[in-house]
DNA sequence: AAGACAGTATACCGAACGGTATACTGTCTG
DNA sequence: CAGACAGTATACCGTTCGGTATACTGTCTT
C-alpha cells in the first residue's frame, strides 16, 4: 500500500479508537511508518487530514442514497424506508469505522472543528430522511413538523443498532446487517413495540 | 461563588462546548480567573476534574431513577415508561450541559479515557432501562433479548429529543420537556409513526 | 545528459500541554 | 500569641503539540 492510502487507514483507525483531539500526527506517522513532513506533503494539516478521512470514507455513499426513490407516486412507503435502511446498513457495514467515527460526532459540540467538518455528510443523510417522510406525508398524515422527529427517531434506531454490533465484534473486517435484522429495526419503527 | 463551584461550573461549560480533549487546563483556569495549582489543589489532575463535573452532575439523578416502580404487579406499563422518560427529561431539562455532555459520549471511542469516566453513568441509566423492559415481559411478550434493543430505542429516542432542544434554545438556562412532548415522545415509541 | 518535480527524511521551531516546587496569605485553634 | 493548615500565586518543569525550512532522493520528460 501506497503512503498515502496508508496514512490515511492508519488516521481513520486512531480517530475511531481515541477521537481526533486525543490523537497526535506523531502517533499517526509512526503507525503509518512515516514522518510528518510526508504526511504534510499529502494533506497540508491536521484537519486537512480529518477531511481527506471523511471525503475518502463517505463519498460512495450519497450516490445509491439518493437514489432510493421519494415514495410519491403511490409507492410503497414502507419499501421505500427499506430500501434507505438498507443503503446505510450496507454502507456503514462495509465502512464501519468510518461510520461510526461520523455517528460519534452527532452530538458532539458545535464549537469543535471536529464538528465543522463532519456536519455536511451528518446534515446530509438527516436531510434525506427528512425528504422520504415529506413525500410520503400523504399517506402518513399532515407531518406538521413531524417529519424531523421521524428522520430523528429512525435514524437514531439505525445508529444505535450498528453501535451495538460493534459491541459484539471486532470492527476490522467488515460487519454485516443480515437482511431479516433490517426488517425487524423497520418493524419496530413503523408499530412501535407491540410486537 | 466560590472558586471551586466556579472551576466546575466553568470545566463543564468548556467541556460541553469544545469536548474534553480539546479543552486546556490553562483555558479552564482563565475562565474561572484562578491559577493552576488552585486546581490543582482541588481535583488533583484533568481526569479528577472530569469525574467530579460527572459525579456533581449526575448523582441526584440516580435516586429518582430507581424509585420508579417496577412493572411487575400488573402495573400499567404505559405509565412506567412514562415516569422513567419524565425523571429522565426534568433531570435533563435541569442539568442540561451536563446530559448532553454525557449523552455525547455515548458512542465515543472505547479507548478514550472520557469514556472510562462516562461509562459508569451511561451503563446505569442503560441497565435502569434494561430492567424495566424485563420486568414487563409478561405484558410485552416473551423478550428473547429485545429488552435490550428496546431500551436502546427508547434512549435514542430521549437523547434524540433532548439534543434537537438543545439546537433551538441556548442550554445556558434550563430547559423545560412539556407534558404533550413527553407523551408524543412515549406514543412514538410504543405504536410507532402511524399515528 | 539536464532539468523538473513529487516524495521523503533530518532537524528544528514556538507554543501549549499537564503538572509541580516553593512561598506567601489568611483564618482558625491551641 | 504560636502554630497549623487550607487556599492561592509566581515561576518553573519536561514533554508533546502542530507545523516547517532545508536538503536529499528517485523517476520521468525533454
Amino acid at each position: 500500500m501506497e503512503n498515502r492510502e496508508r496514512i490515511l487507514k492508519c488516521a481513520l483507525d486512531l480517530f475511531y479508537a481515541k477521537g481526533y483531539d486525543a490523537v497526535g500526527i506523531q502517533e499517526i506517522c509512526q503507525m503509518a511508518g512515516i514522518t510528518k513532513p510526508t504526511l504534510y506533503h499529502y494533506f497540508g494539516s491536521k484537519y486537512g487530514l480529518l477531511e481527506t478521512v471523511l471525503k475518502n470514507g463517505f463519498d460512495e455513499l450519497f450516490a445509491p442514497m439518493d437514489q432510493v426513490p421519494d415514495p410519491q407516486q403511490g409507492e410503497d412507503v414502507e419499501h421505500m424506508l427499506y430500501e434507505f435502511l438498507s443503503v446505510l446498513t450496507d454502507y456503514a457495514g462495509a465502512n464501519y469505522k468510518a461510520y461510526l467515527f461520523l455517528m460519534s460526532l452527532c452530538y458532539s459540540p458545535r464549537e469543535n472543528e471536529t464538528y465543522r467538518a463532519v456536519q455536511p455528510y451528518l446534515s446530509r443523510i438527516h436531510a434525506r430522511a427528512v425528504q422520504i417522510f415529506e413525500a410520503a406525508s400523504d399517506r402518513l398524515g399532515n407531518m406538521n413538523g413531524r417529519q424531523e422527529q421521524f428522520a430523528i427517531g429512525f435514524l437514531g434506531l439505525i445508529n444505535h443498532y450498528l453501535m451495538m454490533l460493534g459491541n459484539q465484534t471486532s470492527p476490522d473486517e467488515g460487519v454485516h446487517v443480515p437482511e431479516d435484522a433490517k426488517r425487524g429495526l423497520l418493524h419496530q419503527f413503523l408499530h412501535g413495540i407491540y410486537s
